[in-house]
DNA sequence: GCATTTATTAATGTATGCATAAAAGTATTT
DNA sequence: AAATACTTTTATGCATACATTAATAAATGC
């Protein structure tokens, strides 16, 4: 009696937990205990848990001890501390990347994200415009090709998710930060190293410092 | 009827199997099933099946369909991934703390882990200096202050643990390591962002050097 | 009416049972 | 003796039961 589509129940709970979280169906400081979410996910508590644990280590919820699992906010100084990996990781990677000269094929995924990019911001859509941005950063760090860092620096853009979503709709639509991915894109086509690196050490140093001024500015020591 | 020092099972198991692979009394490739390893710890396969995926999450072991966990062996790829990603976020980590112009008192736990590596050279000590070079490098990032960072690069070093006893072993006693970590110290107590970054840079360059040279020239392709 | 104590509820950690399914071992046939 | 089919063992995923203990509600004393 295996689930429908999914492998295992853990996995399925997982899946859809992180998707709840995620759209803030699950909104940040939500408490849940386990039997309820067991109940709601149809499923018993023992996979429930163990997908909460999953998502504790991602930092996404916290296991509280009698009261349940608890949807984590991002302050101000988580966005930081992300940040501050994103901006020393990510550079390295670009310049990795460069550095081995890849061809135009190799980087022809990355290239459909830049377009997916910029027909969302013509469009105006927001949404769209964010999961370009994530799959922009993801793509490039799968082609660098080292798995921890992949796997690492996407679960600081899960954690961040949310924050960037809010911040994005308070802002002017992101021009610069598109025109900055093509800069960044066209340094790894022509095997820049150190210009890729540079580039993208801006993007961030950039992109931090306006999401940090924006949840500064109205307020939102939390979301 | 609690575990006699710690707190839940889970933790227990957690923390048993940890050092048993640290210390290689589970050796990479060791593959147990789940039931033995209960029966082993004295305890039912709940918590042993948690602190195996919690395992299984920091990549220490994998998680085998129907034969049980096994031990991941370290191969020379993953040791240039995590040193790729160490060479990445320690440096800045160590240019950050330099930034802010710490007081000799704030790195005094720093200085002691140095002076206990010196201690332990001294005495051809290795599995101490081994120590005290993870004290000193989780220390720094204490200090900086970033967890999500400390976490990260502490579970980098957990993975490569076993690897660096071993050709710690096969090469002439650290004593440009422990120059270098004293020069990186100095660098923090000037204040000197720049130098200590460049500092942490070389440093990391050249242990990696050294230490996939290692695994190359002994054919150690994993461990 | 308020504070303190007691009783109740409810959540978690852990153990265990069960169904499923893969491995391993055995037997049967050729 | 080898290959195939069959049986047995065993490991896992999930469900569920139980004990412990915190949180809440109720009750008692002041």
């Amino acid at each position: 009696m295996q689930d429908q589509i999914g492998n295992s129940r853990t996995t399925d709970a997982y899946v859809r937990l992180k998707g709840d979280i995620r759209e803030n169906r699950m909104p940040p400081g939500y408490l849940e205990p386990e039997p309820e979410i067991a109940a709601r996910l149809g499923m018993s508590r023992t996979p429930v848990h163990e997908a909460l644990v999953r998502l504790q280590a991602e930092g996404l919820v916290e296991l509280v001890p009698r009261r349940g699992a608890r949807v984590l906010a991002i302050r101000v100084e988580d966005m930081r501390e992300i940040y501050e990996i994103l901006g020393a990781l990510e550079p390295e990677a670009a310049a990795g990347l460069a550095a081995r000269n890849p061809s135009g094929t190799e980087l022809l995924p990355l290239e459909k994200t830049l377009n997916a990019m910029s027909k969302a911001l013509e469009n105006g859509d927001l949404d769209g415009w964010a999961n370009a941005d994530d799959d922009f950063h993801q793509t490039l760090l799968e082609l660098h090709g080292n798995k921890r860092l992949s796997a690492f620096v996407n679960s600081l853009l899960d954690q961040s998710h949310r924050a960037r979503m809010v911040t994005l709709r308070l802002r002017e639509p992101p021009i610069i930060s598109t025109a900055e991915h093509k800069v960044i894109f066209e340094f790894l086509k022509r095997g820049d190293a150190d210009g890729a690196r540079e580039a993208f050490r801006r993007h961030r140093q950039r992109t931090a410092a306006e999401l940090i001024s924006i949840l500064e500015n109205y307020r939102l020591p939390q979301l």
